[in-house]
DNA sequence: TGTTGTGAACGTCTTCACAGCC
DNA sequence: GGCTGTGAAGACGTTCACAACA
């Protein structure tokens, strides 16, 4: 038993992640032990704040040698989840949702695409990957079918609410938003939204915001 | 030496953006008004936070009566920067990037991609939209004559930093970052990442955090 | 000595409650 | 009366400084 499965927070959970890709990496390499120092530099972060968030699941370095590369991977690993492969659908098979199927990221790191899903009768039948696009109306089916529990929907705008709606219905507890709408889910159904544009939009904005001051006093500023 | 030029804060920028698109919507409906309650429920967010974020732009509702839908959205156009088209190069056109390239939701938001680089010979001289792939050799060349001031990388981690340098080098000002490495860059480049795979894992974790509660108390909470 | 783990200070964002104005 | 604008309070996340320890 964990002594205390107190929630950890999600902008720690969202660096833990990194953390598990930069061990994955040093590992590979055949490297043993990391200091806090040297992996909060190859994560971009700061070191006292990367320990921290180590410390929400105990202690898991040696004062005075740092951490244990394999061990605190695995620790990682587990506590993540991503050692039990998770089975996901993904709806809305235009550009970016093709290019999702696709994306070699996600297969390595404890998920699987069990099902690609699409309206338009002219991408029913097409193949991404080892999968053949389903039509919309077999949603239901084969969520029941693959419990898968995430769902990613890369719909138009108009339909998101629409399939959030059947999603949660059918047995889906987390998903995964790139359409520019809110959405609104039942009590016991997560959402995430990845907004394209509104990163841009940010990024532009704080962009041009810098360039009067570039006038006089110089900011020096640091980025990562 | 102004105490404070004019900051707003980046959590506030992205929410304005979200605000823009929700305007829009109203107004080619034939909206004339919005108040802070329906205009936050329809942002899916607080109208206190609204009514703040929009406080920043100083007065711009009728007490008593609400905001004009068009003189918002005016407003917000300006102020975002959405009025004035700026120039962006992507580099890396496999699946991710070439989804980016035909993302409809960019042109109409004041971004326009102005040229598409990649290494691969077999990418080279594909069209994508209105664009022709062309040769990473040709980047600063083409950045410095279309001065491009935003750079999107999609490329594979490991030439992300390089191609970081390069744009930076080149003049770009402000860089997105898809690929999984934090990026360093010089004073005066801001650097945003958006890593799919960590959203898809916080999602996840946050799901399966959710399920030992479930056997006990239902959490009853909200998403948006 | 060198590095982790952590309490405390700091700054930021969010939420509340209400004053101010139409 | 209704709704905006905003100071104050609260929650959250980050950073610092140092004690604990191999």
């Amino acid at each position: 038993m964990q002594p205390r499965p107190r929630s950890i927070p999600e902008a720690t959970v969202a660096r833990l992640a990194v953390y598990l890709r930069v061990l994955t990496t040093l590992a590979d390499g055949g490297r043993s032990t990391v200091s806090s120092g040297e992996l909060a530099s190859a994560a971009g972060v700061n070191p006292a704040g990367l320990r921290k968030d180590l410390s929400h699941l105990g202690p898991c370095g040696v004062r005075g040698v740092g951490y244990d590369v394999g061990a605190l991977r695995d620790r990682l690993t587990g506590v993540l989840g991503v050692g039990s492969a998770r089975a996901c659908v993904l709806v809305g098979i235009g550009n970016l949702g093709s290019a999702l199927a696709d994306y070699a990221g996600f297969g390595t790191r404890g998920f699987e695409f069990v099902a690609l899903f699409d309206a338009s009768p002219t991408r029913i039948g097409q193949r991404i990957g080892d999968l053949e696009v389903r039509a919309l109306d077999d949603l239901e089916d084969v969520v029941t079918a693959t419990g898968a529990s995430i769902g990613v929907i890369t719909t138009p705008a108009e339909v998101a609410q629409s399939v959030c709606d059947r999603l949660a219905a059918a047995g889906v507890r987390s998903i995964l938003n790139f359409a520019p709408v809110p959405l609104a889910a039942p009590a016991g159904v997560d959402v995430r939204k990845v907004d394209l544009s509104v990163e841009l939009q940010v990024l532009a904005f704080l962009g041009q915001q810098r360039v009067p001051a570039a006038a006089g006093t110089a900011s020096v500023g640091e980025s990562a």
